[in-house]
This record gives C-alpha cells, sequence and structure tokens, in this order.
DNA sequence: TTGTAATTACGAAATTATTCGTATAAACTT
DNA sequence: AAGTTTATACGAATAATTTCGTAATTACAA
C-alpha cells in the first residue's frame, strides 16, 4: 500500500521539514509565510490533514504538537519522478534526463560529476 | 505571459494530440477511453477548456472541431521539469538528473548516449 | 483560581478540477 | 421537409484542495 501523493502545498511543508528537522506549526508557518500569504490556521490544517493521511507523524510536547516527515525525501523524490516520466515523457527516463540536461543549463562542474556517476552505474552494471 | 500549467487530465489529451496530430473530440475520447473510463461530453468539456485557456486551438470542418495543441510538447515538458526541479530537488537540475539516472533502471545503452550527449554539451560550451 | 496567551480542533466557505446530463445545432437520410 | 444521427454548448453536480473563522483546550502568570 504507498503512500498518498503530495500536493502541491503538502510539499512546501515537507520541503520545509526535511530542511529543519522535527518543527511545530509555528515554524513551518513563519517559513512558508516567506515565500507566500499564508494564516496560521490554514498551515495547522494541512499538517493536520498530512498527518491523518500518514505523510506526518506527530508528538505532543506540552500543549504543541512536534511534527515530522514520515517518510523520506528520496521516496516522494523518485515518486514525484516516476509520474513525470509517466505522464509527460513516455515513459523513458532517458528523455527526461536529456531534456532535463539540455535545458536546465548545468554546469560543466555539474556534467562531470554527473559523467562519473554514469561510469560508476556502468561499473556496477557489468559485473 | 506565460500559459497556464495543463492540468493532469489535460496532460493526458496533450500526449494524444502529439502523438496522433490534429483529431477531433471523438478520436480522443475514444484514445482517453483505452486507459480508463471517462464520458465523451466529458472529454468535450476539458478540450473546450483547453480551447479557452489557449492550450489548444481548434478549427471548424462541417460540424465537428478539429483540436491542435498550441503548445510544443517540449515547451511543456520544460515546464514541468522545471515546476519538478524547483519544488522537489531544491532548484538543481543535478539533483533530479542524478536521482534519475540512479532509480529508473536506464540500460547501458542509454547510458552511453546520455554520456555522449553530455560529452556534446561539453564541447559546446567550451568553445 | 481567574485571566491571558498560545495552540489545537472543528466546521464550513472558497477555489479549482472533473464529471456528465440535457438542450441545441448541424449535417445527412429517406 | 421530417426524422435520425452526430456534434457542440451550457449549466450544474461532484470531488479535491486550500483557506480561514470561531470555539475549545492547554499552559502559564498574576
Amino acid at each position: 500500500m504507498s503512500l498518498p501523493k503530495p500536493t502541491d502545498s503538502e510539499l512546501a511543508i515537507l520541503q520545509e521539514l526535511w530542511k529543519r528537522g522535527p518543527s511545530t506549526v509555528k515554524v513551518i508557518h513563519e517559513a512558508l509565510s516567506a515565500a507566500r500569504d499564508i494564516g496560521y490556521t490554514t498551515a495547522l490544517k494541512l499538517m493536520q490533514i498530512m498527518h491523518e493521511k500518514g505523510l506526518l507523524t506527530r508528538e505532543r510536547e506540552g500543549k504543541t504538537h512536534i511534527y515530522q516527515p514520515a517518510v523520506s525525501q528520496e521516496k516522494i523524490q523518485n515518486q514525484l519522478l516516476n509520474k513525470l516520466v509517466d505522464t509527460a515523457f513516455q515513459g523513458s527516463a532517458m528523455k527526461l534526463i536529456m531534456q532535463a540536461l539540455g535545458n536546465q543549463n548545468t554546469s560543466t562542474d555539474e556534467l562531470t560529476q554527473i559523467k562519473s556517476f554514469i561510469e560508476k552505474l556502468e561499473g556496477g552494471q557489468n559485473e
């Protein structure tokens, strides 16, 4: 049974939690406020919903709740990546990668890193 | 002024149109029906909305409309890719690429293609 | 213990996306 | 021309997401 795909707002909250570690609604609300107007109870409600869905765990600490992601960043990234590959790139990860390489102006340094990563993969596959 | 981001249903319709070329609602409806249950008027309405939004152009031919994408596949792919990089990979295309390479089990042949594509990019950047 | 501030819980409004029923219009058939 | 078929247009129901106001609860302070 797989986890529900986070909505855009939910993903923004997960990002903050991955970055900051376990946090209160207050902290997350302040972080989100930097990027856009959002009421406190809106942030609260979103986090409550995420908790119900199983995207977050929480723990009571006095009167407040401390929230944490219940899923790894990598897992969610892969979930979103798979979806994009399927819906926009005809299921071909290679197409997506080429497109990303071509249009995201990656630095020469990064290109080198990617290349050596590929070589490592090739090594692994042959032996 | 940029084009609106297509929703999931809209993207599915764009995919069919990119694949098949200019098509009627009837044809698209049949294509979508292969993947999931969807009423004819639902498909029609979606395409009408996409036309209003500027995602599709259309031309009358007798009593029917022939629809076409008003945007290139590449452009939409980049739009979605950019969004994913921003919202899920901290703005780093390289992170996304590495993640895709690691988890989408790309074949050795494809890896080679990607590598030579990178080399071409590196060449272009240095000269 | 009463009051105040901070936090959560709840419910519902607002927004966006999806779905489809019914009415209307156009073209073809007889 | 009247009837049949095929398509569009329109409006509204349903569903999913986002939003926030208000009430209840908790902890702390006076």
